[in-house]
DNA sequence: TCCATTGTACCGAACGATTGGTATATTGGG
DNA sequence: CCCAATATACCAATCGTTCGGTACAATGGA
């Protein structure tokens, strides 16, 4: 069994992860990194050999993770659609901070990050997309329908997160949550 | 009456604007912009005393201005409210290259962008709400569902641009394009 | 049991390169 | 001549990265 205490390097992955998300990958430069982590930059390097990239890939994995759990485990589980859909609401709630956090999609994205983590970002919206059109098809949406309506819960996801960033507000994602439902199950359930 | 060639700070504007929204803040560095523009740093320090910071806010300015030409003025014009959702779609579309190109009330909010153009992201969001609101209300929304969808065709737009760039395709774009007009006034004409 | 060896975790100092930015010419059209 | 525009050369600071090293725990043969 392993040990229960969580190791530090899985410490550093959380704090490097929170930091990436809130400077995006080129504003977070080794010395916040360092800073985040309580790590010196020389001792990141025990952990991530190659540095930055490998920061990145960890924080993206964990991120996948984490999005797995919260959302798409969630809608793909057991329960009526509406009971899923109410866990999923609520994952995506934590996942993002109310709001408050950004989506790696967003900021993975942008800059020198892609080439850091290529197609994580593509390969996270694409988990995303299958995981809603599943649910809208098991509200008797037909197959082509399911997908756009998968794609808009996305596309409301991200643009929630960018406008509430834009405001300083988290009520735009928060109305946002509020109607991902409807919009995806519409009144079957 | 002023010169009809564009000046060559102007010319390097645009040059400046579009390096900005291709990478971001934080990874288009002065070797880029002067890659981009075509200009050696010191006639970039002599356009934009102030280096960096004043590059993007003239990048910022004319972004302003672009979304006043393509959306906002079209929007509050003349002509019948189905007639101007066109233009302004039609405008939306040049304006992010049909999906290709990225909005700065999303890249602006990463990052150091912020501290180099305060309020910028917030202003630009909210003047696409102003004009989206007035839309909505004018197709005989009540205020305060006018409000509401207003600030879904603005997280569909960010939204959409973010899918776009993270699937490599346009067409989630394209398709939050068409669905606009009948989001933001149903089938009122 | 002793102790040499190995592995893990970390750090200060320094690396070369690049960052954003400045100072001082030089150029060339009006 | 004037002055906007550009070139050349430089700067301190920071970038991501590497190096040499310490402290300590675990291992394992004599």
């Amino acid at each position: 069994m392993m040990p229960v205490i969580k190791s530090s390097r899985e410490d550093a992955i959380e704090a490097i992860m929170r930091e990436f998300r809130k400077s995006g990958y080129d504003a977070a430069s080794l010395a916040r990194l360092s800073a985040a982590t309580g790590l010196g930059k020389s001792s990141l390097y025990h952990y991530f050999p190659n540095g930055k990239e490998d920061m990145a890939k960890a924080a993206g994995a964990l991120v996948v993770a984490l999005v797995e759990e919260a959302v798409i485990d969630p809608l793909t589980g057991s329960g009526s659609l509406k009971a899923r859909l109410q866990k999923a609401t609520t994952g995506l709630s934590k996942l993002y901070n109310g709001g408050k956090a950004s989506c790696l999609i967003d900021l993975f994205t942008i800059g020198e990050a892609e080439a850091a983590t290529p197609g994580l970002a593509k390969a996270m919206a694409e988990a995303l997309l299958r995981a809603f059109t599943g649910v809208a098809e098991e509200a008797g949406r037909p197959k082509k329908d399911a997908k756009i309506i998968a794609e808009r819960a996305v596309i409301e996801i991200e643009g929630a997160l960018v406008l509430a960033r834009a405001l300083g507000s988290t009520r735009p994602f928060q109305r946002m949550l509020a109607r991902l439902p409807t919009l995806l199950i519409g009144n079957a359930g």
